[in-house]
DNA sequence: GCTTGATTCATACGAACGTTTGAATTAAGC
DNA sequence: GCTTAATTCAAACGTTCGTATGAATCAAGC
């Protein structure tokens, strides 16, 4: 086992920022193993040697993100019900829970981090069999953990209907932070992503509104 | 100019069907002209004949639905401000002049029209100088008809407020119909988008609702 | 029925891709 | 200082892609 001349996993380091930037940029299959490492002044053989296929490579940016992004959430989730004492989370904090830790990625993200919500995007765009089995793993118990925690928010609001709310609380976060240059371009350059609090605050205060709207013909499922 | 054995442009609605179906199943860049004129029982040249590149076929494909779903949009919209008679449209009004349109083709459509807005949520994820024109081009008047009669609607929000929540609203759109087989995966295959009038219902409910909250600090862009 | 213009078809070309290979390089162990 | 194992590197391989080409096919006009 050497020790290497610069930090330990300095080329498969590089590699995962660089693969990370790109994949963001152009998309997964856009992106040439030549023009990452290209970019990560790394070898191109050196990809195949530390993750052994681009497949490979696509599913370690991936995770690299995903584990530490939902376990910060579920932490933020625990910490909330801690302080609730057993009383139902407001959806407010609930919601916080779910947003903060992705908003905090991606606008203090050092290095690439903050193109990770890119990717996610695309990772659900580009529906492939690669991806959903990491999906569903690395998602599952986040789902189930804020399904829950919704349910005792909004007791009067059926499981179901707590799905649905659940999704479109999703779809705001993702479109807001990952296609934020959507938003830039219709307000004409007047709407950014700037801060974590005021970008986590708008999010929060439409999506609670919408999770507990009293629908007119509530619990319908069709 | 011949008269065809087959309907006019039999071909070229083919290749145009089977490029819709293809690249909403895998990306743009991972769909090849050979299996979409495999699919369309065309031949490879044809692609080539009637769009002169893959790049411009993939434009063609997007504009094929934007076009009509966007006119549709503010046909409804007109519609709408027509029956109030000068006084503000409803924001419940609003978001369905929104949402009919592409919800109808994802649940009513014919062909391949269902698979269009993946299409589009692609065509957000992988930023591309080819797409950017199109989306501009095709959404300008949209977005900003749809802003002023929100800002009708929402007297007692900014101009800013309403950017970044219509934004939101395009987020719960688009991610709850392209991105419906999430939903069916969380909820363990019980919600599903079954009918136009009840996916209609739960994205209005949620979205009017967030549209109208009344923010603790509203007005501060930051 | 020959001409004409539009379309279809089979084939081929050059470029770019992911992957493989084997030698060169590096640093640690004894 | 030699050995050993990990890593880097340059070069090449086979495949697949988008595109181009020219002949073949087809229907309509006169």
């Amino acid at each position: 086992m050497p020790i290497l001349t610069e930090a330990p996993g300095a080329t498969k380091g590089a590699i995962l920022d660089a693969a990370e930037r790109l994949f963001a940029a152009h998309g997964f299959r856009a992106t040439s193993l030549r023009a990452i490492t290209s970019e990560a002044e790394a070898n191109l053989g050196a990809v195949n040697y530390h993750f052994s296929s681009k497949d490979a490579l696509i599913l370690a940016v991936l995770r690299r993100r995903m584990q530490p992004m939902n376990a910060a959430r579920l932490a933020l989730l625990d910490q909330f019900e801690a302080d609730a004492a057993g009383k139902p989370v407001a959806v407010e904090k609930i919601l916080e829970a779910l947003f903060r830790p992705p908003v905090e990625l991606v606008v203090r993200g050092t290095k690439s981090g903050r193109f990770f919500v890119q990717l996610m995007a695309q990772a659900l765009a580009e529906p492939s069999e690669l991806l959903e089995p990491l999906i569903e793993e690395e998602f599952a118990e986040k789902n189930r953990r804020f399904h829950a925690a919704m349910r005792r928010a909004l007791p009067y609001l059926t499981s179901d209907d707590v799905h649905w709310r659940l999704h479109f609380a999703q779809g705001v976060f993702l479109h807001a932070v990952a296609h934020a240059n959507v938003l830039e371009l219709c307000s004409a350059g007047r709407c950014r992503i700037m801060t974590v609090e005021g970008t986590l605050r708008r999010m929060i205060a439409f999506c609670s509104a919408g999770m507990t709207a009293r629908d007119a013909q509530q619990g319908k499922t069709k």
